[in-house]
DNA sequence: GCCAACGTTGGC
DNA sequence: GCCAACGTTGGC
């Protein structure tokens, strides 16, 4: 099992968005990196679901349904990758940028260290943190 | 709205 | 193969 968070700007796609869709098919990504992180995803692993840009919080959990799948969105042949993602559920208290920022268990966070990567590892320990502030 | 970080493109 | 120019992302 392992443990990812992935962005997405609300105004572009937002949990509440992903909640009425009951899952997504999450496509979209163009950066060799976060393939590299999408191909790497398992069904069943589980992904952090983040806001970025105007609410820069941690909003809910989600998991892998179907592993890496060529992009429909992207053009035959491109290298890019989707994976499908579920629902999970709501965190009760989102989880704050600053919060993330503010506790130094979560110094090597990637999303700190790489701020513009979209589709990023945690570690267990990390995840396990985050579930944590985000419990009521 | 600005700017830093960083990936990509294209000229040489 | 290098690097300047440029575009995009996302925090502030």
């Amino acid at each position: 099992m392992n443990y990812w968070l992935v962005k997405s700007e609300p105004e572009a796609y937002s949990w509440a968005d992903f909640l009425r869709d009951d899952g997504t098919a999450w496509t979209g990504v163009r950066n060799y990196q976060a393939r590299n992180n999408l191909n790497l995803m398992q069904p069943g692993d589980q992904v952090l679901f983040y806001h970025s840009v105007s609410e820069k919080a941690v909003v809910g959990l989600a998991e892998v349904a179907a592993p890496a799948a060529p992009d429909a969105t992207a053009e035959a042949g491109s290298p890019w990758v989707a994976v499908a993602l579920r629902p999970v559920g709501p965190l009760a208290r989102p989880v704050a940028l600053a919060a993330l920022k503010a506790d130094a268990r979560l110094a090597e966070l990637a999303l700190l260290r790489q701020s513009r990567l979209s589709v990023l590892p945690v570690r267990p320990d990390e995840f396990d943190l985050i579930m944590a502030l985000g419990a009521a």
